[in-house]
DNA sequence: TCACAATTCCCCACTTTTCCCCACCATGCG
DNA sequence: CGCATGGTGGGGAAAAGTGGGGAATTGTGA
């Protein structure tokens, strides 16, 4: 009965001095009152947000896919779950990022957070943007391909 | 049973200082109450309004796109979740237009309002007036082909 | 075992944004 | 005319995001 949360849209918000970063209320909405989140870290440099039955799947996937190199798998898991975090949110909606992750995605004040469906990706500000603006070309030469 | 909406004509409403946007009532009929839409970016520069049902079929059909590419797939999601905001309707019959897709559309106080059969898309009044002008004689060229 | 430092967490306060509500005006129709 | 409907605008309450003080907790080293 639980439905699969639907995160979209962009907000740009602050990275506060003592590492707390505000989750978009309607996001939150989405996520049982009291669940845990998974903080790790994603590709392109960003960091993803679980909640914890995404991240099930997530982990599910992980072990299916195929890797030909077994080393490889295993170091990829690795890395996944070492530098992975679990988070709760304080009582102003907001998640304690570790300062691993912060260094990771080279987080200063501004941030992006992006809702993907089932995920939540957390960008450094300064690296979402030029990102954004060399991929929506891609995007649109793609989206225009397809007949609506 | 659920009938899908078939929204026709072009109005020109005012998007107000509060980034709010009335729907024509006409349109809103078509629509349950209660239902959520999602408004994401459209091509050539205006935006898309969905009926949140439709904009699932939508995506999916979107990633399930040939790209070969991993890297350029989670790109195109990125793209095509950002910019893109679930809404409801107000009292009056309102959405209100986030900030991010407000600039996308280059939205000033005069907007057309078109509905387009299972979408509505939203334009810019002084981006749409030159489109439909230029794009009104190739029209009229492509239709002098077509059998009615 | 204790003292000290660093981190985390609870709480409060401030500012901005969103949303509920009402009021106005134009239009159309009996 | 008077009433109903639909679009526009704005006041003000409520919610959401931001920032920081200080207590509680944890960890470290003497």
């Amino acid at each position: 009965m639980n439905k699969n949360p639907n995160f979209i849209g962009t907000t740009f918000y602050s990275l506060d001095t003592k590492n707390r970063l505000a989750i978009p209320a309607k996001f939150r909405l989405l996520i049982p009152h009291g669940q845990t989140l998974i903080l790790s870290q994603g590709l392109e440099g960003c960091l993803e947000l679980y909640p914890s039955n995404s991240w099930k799947l997530l982990s599910e996937k992980l072990e299916n896919i195929s890797i030909k190199n077994k080393k490889d798998k295993r170091a990829f898991k690795r890395i996944l779950f070492a530098n992975a975090s679990e988070v709760e949110f304080d009582e102003e909606g907001r998640i304690l990022i570790p300062q691993l992750l912060i260094d990771y995605a080279v987080l200063k004040k501004e941030t992006a957070v992006i809702g993907l469906g089932e995920k939540i990706e957390i960008w450094a500000k300064h690296l979402w943007i030029p990102y954004y603006k060399k991929q929506k070309n891609l995007f649109i030469q793609q989206a225009s391909k397809i007949e609506l």
